[in-house]
DNA sequence: ATGTCGATACTTTATCGA
């Protein structure tokens, strides 16, 4: 099974860019960030002509997820536990019946955090805090669990292409690695490290600056794989090519062979 | 040094968030 993460900042803005590419990759499953929009106004019946079962979680204006699947959904679980008083759309939930037995999948979209030393960066760590609880208690579960999302987190130097300039950017920020390395300790796998050791492999590129040209990215979309999915990784694949279409997204398609 | 884009509203330009 394919599944992918993509932050497609705003599905409206980018319905021919999201159509061509789920047509051509042919996920199975497709995790979607940023659709910046409300439930309703998601444009649910272009999936399900191509064959997909469509969740959404969104809200006006900012943030929003929304998970794509050739199978059913068996549960959809909206908001990350926690902090009631948490309204930003950034978390979405649910179980899968796959032939190998449950798929336990996580989409998000993870605060960005900036500027750093704000409550915006605040609220980014304790909902990381969060998100490790969560984990924590599916990993007790021990089946094929999948967080995938827009992590908002470059984990080491050689994913940025000037660590030193990023420094006090909430994305690179020693407090925001610690947390993700946290996460990871859980007993998840970064699945593009698995797959891949190269450095400056980026899914990211700033629409500033002729930042793709230069290929100054960042790798902050992550497939992160409990051991029971990690053993079923085959493949783990950026593809880059999104960025260079017209009308693109800054952020580019991350997806996952997993044998379930 | 600057450079962009998407969505929103007391809109047609400014503001916010990224």
């Amino acid at each position: 099974m394919k599944i992918a993460s993509w932050n497609i900042n705003g599905i409206k803005a980018r319905i021919e860019a999201a159509t061509t590419w789920i047509k051509a990759a042919a996920p199975d499953i497709a995790c979607l960030q940023e659709i910046k929009c409300v439930d309703e106004a998601f444009p649910r019946e272009m999936f399900e002509e191509l064959g997909y079962n469509v969740a959404v979680h969104g809200q006006k204006g900012f943030n929003g997820v929304a998970l794509l699947s050739k199978l059913p959904f068996d549960e959809v679980r909206p908001r990350l536990a926690g902090d009631p008083d948490d309204v930003q759309a950034r978390y979405l939930e649910a179980e899968i019946s796959v032939p190998s037995g449950a798929l336990r999948l996580i989409n998000i979209y993870l605060p960005n955090g900036n500027p750093f030393g704000t409550e915006k960066f605040v609220y980014k760590l304790a909902w990381m805090t969060r998100l490790k609880e969560r984990v924590k208690t599916l990993l007790a579960n021990e089946e094929n669990l999948v967080v995938a999302g827009d992590f908002n987190v470059i984990p080491a130097p050689e994913d940025v292409y000037n660590p030193n300039v990023w420094m006090d950017d909430a994305l690179f920020r020693p407090e925001t690695r610690a947390h993700f390395q946290a996460l990871l300790n859980l007993g998840l796998t970064d699945a593009f490290r698995a797959c891949h050791d190269e450095p400056h492999r980026y899914t990211f590129w700033d629409y500033q600056a002729g930042a793709f040209q230069k290929n100054q990215g960042l790798r902050i979309d992550h497939l992160l794989l409990s051991p029971q999915a990690a053993d079923r990784l085959q493949a783990c694949e950026i593809d880059a090519a999104p960025r260079s279409w017209e009308k693109p997204s800054d952020h580019v398609p991350i997806t996952a062979e997993l044998a379930l």
